[in-house]
RNA sequence: GGGGGCGUAGUUCAGUUGGUUAGAACGCCGGCCUGUCACGCCGGAGGCCGCGGGUUCGAGUCCCGUCGCUCCCGCCA
C-alpha cells in the first residue's frame, strides 16, 4: 500500500482528499469520499469531497455535459469516486484555509456510490445539536469535525503510550471481561453463568487483582488499555465503561512510578498538544498540604487563592461561631477574593449558597476598605485582631475576606468551592494551561461516619509507608499509605499505590477494615494464596484515557471523547440497549423476570 | 433516591399580560446564476408547541401529572 493513499490499482480511490498539492498539479487523481458541501453556480458546479484526511475541491465542468447533468443531482452525503486531472486554480482563487487550497480536481469521471437521505443535522458545520439526536446518530456525528478529530487524537494519545511503555520494556498483558465481583466499592455490572444456575460472572471493575498477580508470575513491566466497568450513576466525566492506563511493575518504588509517568504525560503534552506546562517537574503535594492550601486533594493550581488558617487569631474573640469551631476542635480558615467590585446582598446570599453546598452552615466575610475592614461580624474584633486577619489572608484594599468555621472536612470542601467559583467567575486559570502536580502520602484509611466503620481510602491493596506499620494496631486513621494522584487543574487523572506484596501485611490490613481471614480467603484467596509464593515488591497506577482526552481537548464531557457513549440514564440510544431479550435466552439462562420496566423503544 | 435546567418546523432558537393566521435563521424542494469555498438571488413546502389531564369564552403561554434529555447531590477507590 503506498504511505500516501491507496494502491494505484483501487478502484476507489489513489489519493486522499487531504494530501494533493499544488506538487501534484498536471497529475491524475482519483478521490472517494462524502459530497461535503455543493456550490452550484448554475455553469459551474463545485463540490467539497470528504474524507477522514481533509476536503478537497472538484470542479464540475459544463463542456463535460453528461458528467455535469449528474452532478447536478449530488447531495450533501452522497459517498461518491471522483476521477480527473489536478489543477491549479485560477489565480486569486486560491483558498489560504484549506490545506488543499492550491488545487483542484478537474472531474472527468464521476461515480455514485450511494446516495443519501437529508441527514438530522447538519455535517458540514459545528452548530451545536440536541445530544440524543447525536447519539442515536453518533455515525453521522462521528463523521463531523469535532467529533472525527477527537477520536482521531485519542488514538494518537495512546499509540503514544503504548510506544513509550514498549520502549521501556513493559508488555501489554489482556485480563479477563469476565471474572469475579470485585473488591472495590462500586456495584458490579453481572452476567449471568449459564453453566452455573444462580451463579454470575462480573465485568472487571479493574484489573487490580489481575495486574499484581501478572507481577507475581514475574512479568515485572506490564501495561493494558483497560475498560473499566461500573454500574454507578453518570456524571459528566463518568460512563458506566471507561478506558484507563493499567500499569504495574515489580521491584519498584513510588518515586520511579511518579518519574514514569511525569515524562510520559510530558511527552504527551508537549508532543501532542499545544498546551503549556505550568511547572516541569510536576510539583508535589503532600495530601496534607494539599488539603491546608486549597481545601481538596485535586487542587487547581493554576491560580492562588489560598486557604488561611486564621482559627489561633479569633480563638480568643467575642464572636462565638468562630470560637466555638475552634474550641470543638474545628477550624476557622479564610480566602481573600479580589476584583469583586461592590458585593449586594443577593450576591453575597449566593455565595453563601455555594459554601452551603460543601457543608458550611454560613459564611461570614470582611470587606478591606480606606479606612479599615467593615462587615457584620468586625465589631466582634479587636483592631488588632482585624490587622491580624488582613494581614494572614493578604487581602488588599476592596478585597472581600470569606470565612468558613466548622469542623476542617467542612471548612475545607466549602472553601473549596468557593474558590472553584472565583476561579470561573473571574476567569482565574489559563485554559490554555495545565497545572499537573502529584499529591502524595494519603491516609492508608478514613472513616465512614455513616456505617461507622474503617475503610480504605484507595483500596486496600496499599502498602502502608513503612514506618507506620505499627500504628495499624494502635491508630490505623493516622497510617499513611504509599498512594499517589496525579491531578491536572483539579481533576484526578491518575491514582496509584505501592501494593502489599507479604500474606502476613495484608491479612493484618483485611483484619484492621473488618474483613475475617475466612471473608479474605473467599474473596482474595488466589492472592493470598499467590503472596505465599515469593510474591515480588510492585506497585502500579492507573491512569484515566477519557479524562485525560476531556482535559486536552478541553472537552467539558466525557461523552464527546468517547465514540460510542451511553445517555446520563446508561441507555444506548442508537443500539437500543438495554432492551428485553427472547424468552428462549432467559430460561437458558435459569432467570425469570418479576417485574419492571418494559422497553421503551421509541 | 433527591434537587435544578431544558423540551416549539429536519436543525438551532424566538414567541409580549393567556387572545384569534405560531415566527426567524440554517437545512430541504423548485427556478436563475461560469470561480465559489458558510456562494448569491427569487420562490415554495414543512408544526400532535414531548405526552396526558385540568383551569378558562380562549392555553405554546397558567396548574397537576407523566416521559425524555441534561447538570448537580447522594453514589462512584
Amino acid at each position: 500500500m503506498n504511505p500516501r493513499g491507496q494502491e494505484p490499482t483501487n478502484p476507489y480511490r489513489t489519493h486522499n482528499a487531504g494530501e494533493l498539492r499544488a506538487g501534484d498539479i498536471g497529475t491524475r487523481a482519483r478521490l472517494a469520499g462524502w459530497v461535503h458541501r455543493r456550490r452550484d453556480h448554475g455553469g459551474l458546479i463545485f463540490i467539497d469531497l470528504r474524507d477522514r484526511w481533509g476536503l478537497t475541491q472538484i470542479t464540475f465542468d459544463p463542456a463535460k455535459s453528461e458528467i455535469f447533468s449528474s452532478a447536478e443531482q449530488l447531495r450533501p452525503e452522497w459517498s461518491i469516486s471522483v476521477e480527473g486531472e489536478v489543477i491549479r486554480r485560477p489565480e486569486g482563487n486560491e483558498n489560504p484555509d484549506l490545506p488543499t487550497g492550491e488545487i483542484e480536481v478537474d472531474a472527468a469521471e464521476l461515480r455514485v456510490l450511494n446516495t443519501s437521505e437529508t441527514p438530522p443535522f447538519e455535517i458540514d458545520r459545528e452548530r451545536p445539536v440536541d445530544e440524543m439526536l447525536r447519539l442515536k446518530y453518533r455515525y453521522l456525528d462521528l463523521r463531523r469535525q469535532r467529533m472525527r478529530e477527537n477520536v482521531i487524537f485519542r488514538h494518537r494519545v495512546v499509540k503514544h503510550i503504548r510506544d513509550f511503555l514498549t520502549e521501556r520494556d513493559f508488555i501489554e498483558v489482556e485480563t479477563p471481561l469476565l471474572t469475579a465481583s470485585s473488591p472495590e466499592g462500586a456495584r458490579d455490572y453481572l452476567v449471568p453463568a449459564r453453566l452455573y444456575p444462580g451463579q454470575f460472572y462480573a465485568l472487571p471493575q479493574s484489573p487490580q487483582q489481575f495486574k499484581q498477580l501478572l507481577m507475581v508470575a514475574g512479568f515485572e513491566r506490564y501495561f493494558q488499555i483497560a475498560r473499566a466497568l461500573r454500574d454507578e450513576d453518570q456524571r459528566g466525566d463518568r460512563q458506566p465503561e471507561h478506558t484507563q492506563l493499567d500499569l504495574e511493575m515489580s521491584y519498584t518504588t513510588q518515586g520511579e512510578i511518579l518519574a514514569l509517568i511525569e515524562a510520559l504525560y510530558i511527552e504527551i503534552v508537549e508532543n501532542l498538544t499545544e498546551k503549556k506546562l505550568l511547572a516541569k517537574p510536576f510539583p508535589r503535594l503532600s495530601y496534607a498540604e494539599s488539603m491546608n492550601r486549597f481545601g481538596t486533594d485535586k487542587p487547581d493550581l493554576r491560580f492562588g487563592m489560598e486557604l488561611k488558617d486564621v482559627s489561633d487569631v479569633v480563638k480568643t474573640s467575642e464572636f462565638k461561631v468562630f470560637r466555638g469551631a475552634v474550641e470543638s476542635g474545628g477550624s476557622v480558615r479564610a480566602i481573600a477574593v479580589g476584583d469583586l467590585g461592590d458585593l449586594s446582598r443577593r450576591e453575597i446570599d449566593d455565595l453563601t449558597a455555594v459554601a452551603a453546598n460543601g457543608g458550611a452552615r454560613g459564611l461570614a466575610y470582611l470587606r478591606v476598605t480606606e479606612d479599615g475592614l467593615s462587615s457584620p461580624i468586625a465589631k466582634f474584633f479587636s483592631s488588632e485582631d482585624l490587622n491580624a486577619l488582613r494581614e494572614t489572608t493578604g487581602a488588599g484594599t476592596g478585597d472581600y475576606i470569606f470565612f468558613v468555621a466548622d469542623k476542617d472536612p467542612v471548612v475545607f470542601e466549602s472553601l473549596n468551592r468557593l474558590r472553584l467559583h472565583f476561579r470561573d467567575r473571574l476567569g482565574l486559570a489559563d485554559p490554555d494551561v495545565l497545572g499537573l502536580c502529584w499529591v502524595t502520602d494519603f491516609p492508608l484509611f478514613e472513616w465512614n461516619e455513616d456505617e461507622k466503620r474503617i475503610e480504605p481510602m484507595h483500596h486496600m491493596f496499599t502498602m502502608p509507608r513503612e514506618e507506620d506499620v505499627p500504628l495499624l494496631d494502635s491508630d490505623p486513621l493516622k497510617v499513611i499509605g504509599q498512594l499517589y494522584d496525579l491531578v491536572a487543574n483539579g481533576t484526578e487523572l491518575a491514582s496509584g499505590s505501592i501494593r502489599i506484596h507479604r500474606p502476613d501485611l495484608q491479612q493484618k490490613v483485611f483484619s484492621t477494615i473488618g474483613i475475617e481471614p475466612d471473608e479474605a480467603e473467599r474473596r482474595f484467596g488466589a492472592m493470598l494464596t499467590a503472596f505465599r509464593y515469593g510474591a515480588p515488591p510492585h506497585g502500579g497506577i492507573a491512569p484515566g484515557i477519557d479524562r485525560l482526552i476531556m482535559v486536552l481537548r478541553d472537552e467539558p464531557n466525557i461523552r464527546e471523547v468517547m465514540a460510542f457513549p451511553k445517555t446520563q440514564a446508561a441507555r444506548d440510544e442508537m443500539m437500543n440497549a438495554p432492551g428485553p431479550v427472547a424468552e428462549e435466552q432467559l430460561k437458558e439462562l435459569n432467570i425469570s423476570v418479576r417485574s419492571g420496566r418494559q422497553s421503551h423503544s421509541q
